[in-house]
DNA sequence: GCTCGCTATGTCAGTCACTGTCATCAACTA
DNA sequence: TAGTTGATGACAGTGACTGACATAGCGAGC
């Protein structure tokens, strides 16, 4: 016998997101989560620092899967060291993950407060990815605005991912979606 | 003798900032701030949504500053009507609000629910833009690029108006930084 | 001048997110 | 076999936030 059930963290996130859709963000209870999968509400503040964080700590893998991306790409431009972290990024999200991502992202958009803590992931997410540039010798500001052009198009081309009827892979969205920022950046370069 | 003094909602936006200042954010308490000013808890929250509002309900009067700047910018390119208004907008930090602003920075900085709420009206504010650009005929994606470089801009432009030793104004920094990034969007337009 | 309604406030009870502390108990380790 | 470890439970406590109801000056209308 088994002292306790495993994978106490990913049923946690799984009964959360279930909830959080059925009954809204707000009208679910953490201990009612914690309940639904044999837990306490005490073991759920063990997992995860706070009742939003539940829905946000796959970033770090995220972030990590970012900078190495960077780190390993060859030699190229700054937004040519972009484009290939992003299409390796990407690979990540398999189909079968869409759904999810689609759930997850209708939950956070209807609620403020995980609004706000996405918009702090991403604000991350750009401080990792400038840094990960500077590594690769690109100097600032240069590697700032590369980065927060990275994050804007990898968040695009996710909403884009998981709109109804979108049918190409995350890897293509992305590519695309930086193909017309690219050829937007020369049209408005002069003011 | 009247019922109650007046400026009820100023007087717990000082008493609340000078409190997070002094002992932080986590370590005041809603009522501690009520009752530094004569009121109670509970009073507090009619003025304010929630305890970190208090320091940014200011935005809404910014955001508005920004949509009429803009409206009334004469005609002109994107980035020439981001410009205008930032230089409008910016006549409205006067020398007497730099202390006001560091300390509110500083407090903000420290404090990661703050900067989760800094951002996100930062995104709003960069969504108001974004429509009073449109109303100028300025067509998407233009209108989005041209706003959030404007957001970005400003954003920048107030950490280095606030920093130690600066002495320009808050609209001569906004000029600079604009300019900045004239020159960086034409460096890095080449991929 | 009296009454009535308005409005900002006080009071109080309640929910829930989150924390600190101590106990438990099966599995691992020496 | 005894001691240690690690995930959990149990429980009490704090503080943010809400809903419901009471109160007290002020002004409007009579």
């Amino acid at each position: 016998m088994v002292r306790w059930e495993p994978g106490a963290t990913d049923r946690l996130r799984v009964a959360a997101l279930e909830l959080y859709v059925e009954q809204g963000f707000e009208q679910t209870t953490v201990g009612e989560i914690a309940n639904s999968v044999g837990l306490t509400e005490r073991t759920f503040f063990r997992h995860f620092a706070d009742k939003k964080e539940v829905l946000f700590d796959g970033q770090d893998q995220l972030r990590q899967a970012f900078v190495d991306g960077i780190a390993a790409a060859p030699p190229s431009t700054p937004l040519g060291l972009v484009a290939t972290a992003l299409t390796q990024v990407a690979e990540y999200f398999t189909e079968d993950r869409r759904t999810w991502s689609r759930k997850r992202h209708q939950v956070i958009q209807a609620n403020q407060p995980l609004k706000e803590r996405e918009l702090l992931k991403l604000a991350g997410l750009a401080t990792a990815v400038t840094e990960a540039l500077r590594k690769r010798g690109i100097k600032d500001p240069a590697a700032t605005l590369a980065a927060e052009t990275c994050v804007t198009v990898f968040s695009i081309a996710f909403v884009q991912w998981i709109a109804d009827g979108e049918t190409r892979s995350l890897a293509e969205v992305a590519r695309d979606t930086l193909s017309e920022f690219r050829i937007l950046a020369l049209e408005t370069a002069e003011p």
